[in-house]
DNA sequence: TAGAACCCTTGAGCGCACTCCAAGCAAGTA
DNA sequence: TACTTGCTTGGAGTGCGCTCAAGGGTTCTA
C-alpha cells in the first residue's frame, strides 16, 4: 500500500522522504489541500523526485503540524501565509511574527469566552428537555 | 434617531415592537442577515405594520438572542433552521431538539479541548519569542 | 409639500477555504 | 507489453454564510 522511503542510500544519512500520500495519511489534509498550501506559499518549496513528484520531509511534516494548530486557532490562511513569509524572512521578523501570534492568542481566548458561554446556555436548554422528557408534566 | 414604538394604544397591554433597524442596533445583525433569517425560517414569520414593514416582538428579540448562541456555538445555519422547525412544530419534538443540542454541546467541547490545546502551543512559542526579543542572544 | 430617511422584494454576488476536473506523464505489476 | 495506480499542472467549481444591488414604496421632519 504505501511504500517505504528511504530514498538517500548513503549510509548514516538515511533522509526519509514522503509522498503526498503519505503525507495525506500522516496529516489528515487532502492531496489537494496539500498542493494548494504549496501554491499558495503556506508550505515552503516541496523537493521533487526526479521526475517532478513531491518529496515531503520530516520538517515538513513538523511545519505542517503547526499549522494545522495555527488552522485550530481560527487564524485565516491569510494570516498563516504571512507569518509563513515571516518565518522565511529570517530572525529579523521575529517581532512582528510575535505579534500576530499574540493577537491570535486574544481572539482564541475570546472565542474561548464566548463558548464557555454557550455551553452554559446550551447546558440550562438540555437539563429543561430532559426534565420535560422524564417527568412528562410539561407536555401542556 | 430611534422611534420608540410602543405602537399599541390599548392601555394596559403595551406590546413593544421594533422596527428592522432598532433590532439591527439591538442585536448587531444586519438587516440583511435579519430578513434573510426570516427567509429562510431560522425567523419565524414577523408580524408587519399596515404598510407592510416588519415590526419584531420582544419574543422574536429573545429568540434571537438564542439564535445568537447557538451561532456562537458553530452550529450550522441549516441545523439551527432544523432546530427552528422543531420548535415550531410542538412538544412532540422535544427529543429530536434535545439530540440536536446535545451533538451540538459536544462538538463544542471538542473545539474547546483543541483550542485549549492550540493555545499551549501559542503561548509557547510566544514565550519564545519573548526570549529572542528580550535577551537578544538567540539572533544566530 | 418637499426632501430625507427608512423600509420593501427578488435575485445576484462575494470571500473563504477548499475541492474537483481534465489531460497527461511516470512507475510498479502481471 | 498492457494495465493500474499515483502524481503533475492550471484553472474551474462548490458550499457556506452572508452581503449587496436595483427599483420602488412609506414615514418622518421642516
Amino acid at each position: 500500500m504505501s511504500r517505504s522511503h528511504s530514498l538517500s542510500h548513503s549510509p548514516g544519512l538515511t533522509q526519509t522522504r514522503y509522498t503526498i500520500s503519505e503525507v495525506e495519511a500522516r496529516t489528515g489534509l487532502s492531496q489537494h489541500t496539500l498542493r494548494w498550501y504549496e501554491r499558495i506559499g503556506l508550505l515552503p518549496q516541496v523537493d521533487r523526485s526526479h521526475s517532478g513528484q513531491r518529496r515531503f520531509t520530516d520538517k515538513d511534516l513538523d511545519w505542517l503540524g503547526f499549522v494545522g494548530k495555527l488552522r485550530a486557532t481560527g487564524m485565516s490562511v491569510a494570516d498563516m501565509v504571512r507569518y509563513a513569509e515571516l518565518v522565511r524572512e529570517g530572525e529579523h521578523t521575529v517581532e512582528e511574527r510575535r505579534g500576530l501570534l499574540e493577537r491570535t492568542r486574544s481572539e482564541v481566548r475570546a472565542r474561548m469566552a464566548e463558548l464557555t458561554d454557550a455551553l452554559a446556555v446550551l447546558d440550562y436548554k438540555i437539563d429543561t428537555y430532559a426534565m420535560k422528557t422524564v417527568s412528562g408534566k410539561g407536555r401542556q
